[in-house]
DNA sequence: TAGATTGTTAATCGATTAACAATC
DNA sequence: TAGATTGTTAATCGATTAACAATC
């Protein structure tokens, strides 16, 4: 099943309109406007709408858009509307870091499994999770049906660990090991390399 | 001094490239083509082709690019021929992360300070950095002319945050929560948030 | 009613790709 | 020489913005 086709980068700002309008809702208000989205976000108000329109209606003229019934609408679209149980694997820092990680919750998601190849880590308690070892995996992976996964090794094991989540059943991954990794059709990865950006802004340092 | 004005979209794929030939080249590859990098990197051999000419001319007709040559060309083009001294702000799991993470040193920068505002944590030691008082933090960053952080605060501290960094001449920011911060003209922000790719990613989950 | 703001269309702008002469 | 691949131009494609009728 392909999705009816809306651009990548349309869905890739949803979750940013999503991520404002929760914290304007956190604030107490109830309505914005297209205007004052985008100048919080740094984009056109036509944009915004644009984007929104893709999906139906959801302002009214003259008063802009319901702050609860557009969230709403946007994790409805952005399949939000359930927890998805993630896999981390690698008990690294990174691993660490992201099984202490408070803020998945709130936005659709919940770890619910760490793995790691290293004897001294597996057994031991990383927040509310106990470190598995890796050769359960994929069955552990496959009897909880999890379809989320992120990716915390180094990079030479990224690619072996990622055939082995596809294999399990696995359709989204966030990769933090800094390398490029190959899944077939129908598997989303995204990548997180905090020296990629960190090289971008060098370009204008000086 | 505003750089001629390449898009920022070229800019940010350039550390892309850079990390592949570089993984290349420690797999003792000598030679690569637009045509096997963009096969890797899943993007258009043209594509790679027009964005380094904005550049120079790396290549050679029929053999195309040396490696190590390119390798050091985009170094220059980035500013990653120093090594750029980083301040991390927030000592929490994320902090902690990035004080550990020995990924940045071999790509152009360096964590050589952290900063929290809970006592607790203040003169305690991570990795090889001790946690400094936030209230010295301005100081700190001025006295070493650090021009590159890491935001690594709860959300609703990111901005105060910012602003202390601006004011101490900070002008590379990579904000870790996940909350849009405004910066004045002439600094650069990039974003790291995990849960906006995830939101993206379930986007197509079912 | 008057003012504000939506959703949408058409115009503009910018990015990507195809094609190919140059040349290693 | 023949084959491969660059750098670059022109064509295509796609994304953003401007403008405005509709309407709350």
């Amino acid at each position: 099943m392909t999705k009816r086709d809306i651009p990548g980068i349309v869905i890739g700002r949803l979750p940013i309109y999503l991520r404002a309008i929760q914290r304007m809702a956190q604030e107490g208000q109830r309505v914005t406007s297209s205007k004052e989205l985008g100048e919080r976000l740094g984009v056109s108000a036509a944009q915004i709408r644009k984007d929104l329109s893709q999906f139906g209606e959801f302002g009214k003229q003259g008063t802009g858009y319901n702050i609860k019934y557009l969230s709403e609408q946007l994790r409805r679209i952005l399949n939000l509307d359930v927890v998805w149980d993630m896999a981390i694997v690698g008990a690294g820092d990174v691993g660490n870091a992201l099984a202490h990680y408070q803020g998945f919750r709130d936005r659709g998601f919940q770890a619910t499994m760490i793995f790691d190849n290293d004897s001294g880590k597996i057994g031991k308690k990383i927040g509310n999770l106990i470190v598995q070892d890796i050769s359960e995996m994929s069955k552990a992976i496959q009897q909880a049906s999890i379809k989320v996964a992120m990716v915390a090794t180094p990079a030479n094991h990224a690619q072996e660990v990622t055939d082995q989540l596809v294999e399990a059943g696995v359709k989204a991954i966030l990769n933090y090991a800094p390398i490029q990794i190959s899944v077939p059709e129908g598997v989303r990865v995204e990548y997180i390399d905090p020296a990629t950006h960190l090289q971008k802004m060098s370009y204008y340092l000086k």
